[in-house]
DNA sequence: CCGAAAAAGTAGACCGATCTATATAATGTG
DNA sequence: CACATTATATAGATCGGTCTACTTTTTCGG
């Protein structure tokens, strides 16, 4: 593959994401990623032969790993990590007019009954998380029951911040999570 | 309203409410509403004249309301009250071929940025739970961190439960929110 | 190095299906 | 009759996907 076929398979990528993080699988219309990306609709199906399924899968594959990497460049205790991943997840909604939250969160729930392939894709992103989180809570006895709950509980904050459109509640969870890590 | 259409109405809630829940709102397209429902499509329109977003609109309040209703009636103490809805929603979601969640998340998720009234109608639903749920935890001094904090747990579980078809996700959290109401 | 053949990638018109919504006629019901 | 409701037909936009033609890049024998 080509510099420039590289290059517009990773638009079509950046594109896909950002939509369908900001509304989910039906939000992101190939009209609209065709447009966003600036890719012809040819283009899309040169790269993506499998069609939408394959383009969002990979876009949440994608979104996946990039998390999963800054979740690595944060350092700290594991309850100052975890305090820092809300800061940084609350500034990211708010900054985008309420609007990216998690980048798995609504094809997991959209797709995950009608759609085998992109059920395994959510399940699989949840699962790397649930392992880093894992690495952070070393050592302690309870670290695969811990690591599960503090994923379910940004999560869900996640969900309710955009809900609410305020960061309320990833600022009550973040109490909470002290109590839990302590 | 006479008897015949109050019913067709109801039906048209229903089914509504059943396809948002399992996919969320691109899922419930009204050819499949009204296919479910077998009410015709001019019915639709003479009762919820403002179209699908009145029609989604009122299915999750509702939806909302039998679930606060449903909260009322569990007994206990605030953990074993908690334990108690976990398992209910677990039962649901297993029972249902992993379809059945959150009736609320999906729709908040995909339409908090695109429609203000969607948007206000799946805040107002949250409020009303965080509302039940501080009722039942009255007398501690962080009533109000704790409430918040349990229904981003039960909802952040319930995702990763439904993307995992999996049961795992809402019974290591139970052992957390144990901890976390001792 | 050269230049032609092949492969990779772009471009956009087009298709049938499906979407929400409207318009209008028919029917039941007090 | 008058009003509430049902029933259909259809409008108009958008959906994901396919198709063929075109351009660029790579490959490779001489």
């Amino acid at each position: 593959m080509g510099q420039k076929g590289t290059e517009t398979r990773l638009r079509l990528l950046d594109a896909t994401q950002e939509l369908v993080e900001s509304g989910g699988y039906f939000n992101a219309g190939l009209n609209q990623v065709i447009a966003a990306s600036g890719a012809p609709r040819g283009s899309l199906y040169f790269h993506f032969p499998d069609g939408k399924d394959q383009l969002v899968g990979e876009s949440i594959r994608r979104a996946g790993q990039a998390i999963g990497a800054a979740f690595d460049d944060l350092g700290g205790s594991a309850p100052e990590f975890v305090e820092g991943v809300l800061r940084l997840l609350g500034d990211r909604l708010e900054e985008s007019g309420w609007r990216k939250g998690c980048p798995v969160a609504t094809v997991a729930l959209e797709m995950a009954a009608a759609s085998d392939p992109l059920q395994q894709a959510c399940s699989e992103v949840y699962t790397s998380w649930e392992d880093a989180l894992r690495a952070r809570l070393a050592g302690r006895p309870d670290a695969d029951d811990l690591a599960v709950t503090v994923l379910a509980l940004i999560e869900g904050a996640l969900l309710l911040a955009k809900a609410h459109r305020s960061r309320e509640p990833l600022d009550r969870v973040t109490g909470a999570l002290a109590t839990l890590l302590r």
